[in-house]
RNA sequence: GUCCCCGUCGUCUAGAGGCCCAGGACGCUGGCCUUUCAAGCCGGUAACACGGGUUCGAAUCCCGUCGGGGACACCA
């Protein structure tokens, strides 16, 4: 039996968490607690620039969101810390003179400025740049800070993996350069502590996305120079914006987990669509947690990269209003109804009666809090072309009756009420619609709603009453 | 420009040589149901990028072309 993976989701913390982080994390959760592994969050928080404690926050909110926990990580501890690497800056040292000593690292003197330079002139020619060129015992080098390259061997030769998704892929050396791996501050670059801490913290899978297969190959040099043997790799497709290009935080507002969660999405649902981009059981479009822990695998992980699609989120969303229990939805509204302005005390009975009326007619939970606004509101405003439609001289003394009758009702709920409008209609000789609707126009001001019934009972006896008194009153 | 990856309906995808004149889902759309709107049910729309091979047979394998994306920092 093969040795228990460990896999690592390692952000940097230099804002919201993405849509792409999210479903990285999620795919690597999803093959870490399948196989009965290990989930390790770690900080790549060397960015000073840009790496703040409340992009920390952020994503560790995000993930709790998503319902993606970590055996090791901020705010667990774990035996192979610390899990944030500005606090690992020791280690980074350290290896980094093990390197420079065997020859396989060198001190780099050139200023930016000059490599800037040095960029620009091979760009005119229009020729490949190589640092390897110009950087590597540099004669001349005054007693300057100093970066520390690796130093890529000498001759020829192919590094090359087997993508859990994409296969094998293979690279020519000749296609690599020397590249920086820590600052003359001693702060690490992305390639160079990534490979120590995956290695030092025992990481046997790495998942992340495809922009990252390109850096596999340098990171791949390290592991060779420093003679360790490098984990498996599996690269995701990428999620695409409209435009189709690369997700980001910059040009796609809709990048941020957060956002959704403020749009009144499911964590469930955002999971679900997300791990449904790039990766698929058959047929299957509702899975559910505990079938994604069960099927999950990287063999069925797709290599195309997928386009985000805001309408299939959405109906997402509302295939788990439809089975979620009323109770736990009805909690989950209350914020956004609140958020709206309308008053709901505690134990007040109506979210869950909303819910029930609204989940099918409401695709996020900010949809249906503003769908309830006729609910909790003091009289109602008539949209003009359905006043004129409905509440006409034929309808008034069907409104009439039906004011009369509700009047004296003794129990305000559905069935009686629903009843009323029957009766009317019977009475009348005309069908239910030509009672309902001037009802419905004359409660909640348009001419859609759920069940007139429902919908009387949700407003309440009172509210009811003078709507209808009010909508009676503007018919000469 | 160099290198890497990818290419099935508008979108997400099934498809691992014959089960495919290509299946599901979202969207769009026709109908049914119906007191409205939804939901639901039934139906429709729409794709193997192109060209060469290999094979009795290719969406599936190979090559080329074109197209898309990604990476080329003292960001990650």
């Amino acid at each position: 039996m093969a040795k228990a993976p460990r896999l690592r989701f390692a952000p940097s913390p230099t804002g919201y968490l993405h849509i792409g982080g999210a479903r990285t994390a999620l795919f690597n959760w999803l093959y870490a607690r399948r196989h009965q592994g290990t989930f390790i969050l770690r900080m790549e928080d060397t960015d000073q620039a840009r790496s703040t404690p409340e992009s920390v926050q952020t994503i560790l909110d995000g993930l709790r969101w998503l319902g993606i926990d970590w055996d090791e990580g901020p705010g667990v501890g774990g035996d192979f810390g610390p899990y944030n690497q500005m606090a690992r800056l020791g280690i980074y040292k350290e290896y980094a003179e093990r390197l420079i000593a065997e020859g396989k690292a060198y001190r780099c003197y050139c200023t930016r400025e000059e490599l800037d330079a040095r960029r620009a002139e091979y760009e005119k020619q229009k020729r490949q740049y190589k640092y390897e060129g110009t950087c590597r015992d540099r004669q001349d080098a005054p007693d300057r800070p100093a970066v520390i390259r690796f130093r890529m061997p000498d001759g020829e030769g192919q590094a090359s993996f087997t993508d859990r998704v994409l296969g094998k892929i293979t690279k020519e050396w000749s296609d690599l350069d020397d590249w920086v791996m820590l600052r003359a501050d001693g702060i690490p670059l992305y390639n160079y502590g990534c490979v120590l801490d995956d290695h030092l913290m025992e990481i046997t899978l790495v998942g992340r996305g495809q922009e990252h297969v390109n850096s596999t190959f340098p990171q791949l040099m390290l592991y060779r120079a420093l003679g360790w043997e490098p984990p498996e790799f599996a690269h995701f497709p990428l999620i695409l914006g409209p435009d189709r290009e690369k997700l980001s935080k910059r040009k796609h507002p809709e990048a941020d987990v957060m956002l959704h969660a403020r749009n009144g999405i499911l964590p469930e649902a955002l999971n679900n669509f997300v791990v449904r981009l790039g990766w698929s059981h058959g047929d299957d479009e509702v899975i559910t947690r505990a079938q994604m822990l069960e099927w999950f695998d990287f063999a069925q992980v797709g290599s195309t990269s997928g386009v985000w699609n805001p309408e299939k989120l959405l109906w997402v969303n509302q295939q788990y209003f439809k089975s979620m229990a009323p109770e736990a939805l009805a909690a989950l509204l209350v914020p956004f109804l609140r958020e709206k302005g309308f008053t709901v005390p505690d134990g007040d009975p109506r979210p869950e009666k909303l819910v029930k009326a609204l989940r099918e007619r409401a695709r996020t939970l900010s949809e249906m809090a503003e769908t309830a606004r006729y609910f909790f509101s003091s009289g109602v405003t008539l949209d003009e072309k359905a006043a004129a439609k409905h509440l006409t001289a034929d309808s008034k003394p069907l409104l009439q009756r039906v004011r009369t009758l509700a009047g004296e009702l003794a129990a305000w709920t559905p069935e009686p009420l629903e009843h009323i409008v029957k009766q009317v209609s019977e009475e009348s000789s005309v069908g239910m619609g030509k009672v309902a609707q001037p009802v419905r126009v004359a409660v909640t001001g348009g001419t859609a709603s759920p069940g007139i019934g429902e919908t009387l009972e949700l407003i309440g006896r009172d509210e009811t009453l003078r709507r209808l008194d009010a909508a009676i009153g503007r018919i000469p």
